[in-house]
DNA sequence: GTCGAGATTATCT
DNA sequence: GATAATCTCGACC
């Protein structure tokens, strides 16, 4: 069961792809990935690990199969997977997906949410799902409480310019996103720009 | 359905 | 002190 560790050690932009239409399980709730973002690490302006190593990114350097999380705006927590050789910062961020199993435990830990489709739409709304928080940042993903199960063959997947990036050295021009084609789960979101504090 | 603006806190300089 | 890989809400078509 799980994964290939071999699988994971290439480059983003060759993992993110093999991604799509995997399992991740987290306790009773299992998540099908539908939607992922590839970074680079040192070589992507986009990146947290472009302006080198810290102690937020220290989990990207490492060896591949790990979860990388992180917090943003304060309020949200994404989740990456990470992939290339150990030494490379690079991630995978787990944009979007559909919750397969559990459902209704993640709908509880998502009090006001609606559809079913939307409990895994975004990355901050998968971790809160999944229970995904700062404290499984540097699990390995192949034992523990939170497990990553690669599909057996390639889904088709198609690809865009990323979104949300700040622009830093106009990193949303490159087509790092992927998605599996027609599935209701993926982006509906709008590619706005980030916003300063008023 | 789309568009625009505000909220909130860990991390880094 | 500035920054940030976002979400939610309200207004409008």
């Amino acid at each position: 069961m799980g994964f290939d560790r071999d699988a994971l050690s290439r480059p983003a932009l060759e993992v993110a792809p093999d991604l799509l239409g995997g399992i991740l399980t987290v306790g009773d709730v299992a998540l099908r990935i539908t939607e992922v973002e590839a970074y680079l690490g040192e070589a992507d302006p986009g990146s947290h690990a472009f302006r080198g190593r810290g102690n937020r990114n220290a989990v990207m350097y490492g060896p591949p199969g790990h979860l990388y999380t992180y917090f943003t705006y304060g309020m949200h927590v994404c989740a990456n997977v990470v992939c290339s050789p150990e030494g490379v910062a690079s991630g995978i961020l787990l944009r979007a997906g559909e919750i397969v199993e559990g459902v209704d435990i993640a709908r509880s830990r998502r009090h006001s949410s609606k559809a079913d489709l939307d409990l895994a739409r975004g990355p901050a709304r998968l971790c809160v799902a999944m229970g995904i928080t700062l404290v499984d940042g540097g699990t390995d993903l192949d034992s523990g409480r939170i497990r990553l199960s690669l599909p057996g063959e390639p889904s088709p997947f198609a690809t865009g310019p990323r979104t949300g990036v700040s622009g830093l050295g106009g990193s949303t021009q490159y087509p790092w996103r992927f998605w599996i084609p027609g599935d209701p789960t993926v982006s509906p979101y709008k590619a706005h720009v980030p916003k300063k504090r008023g």
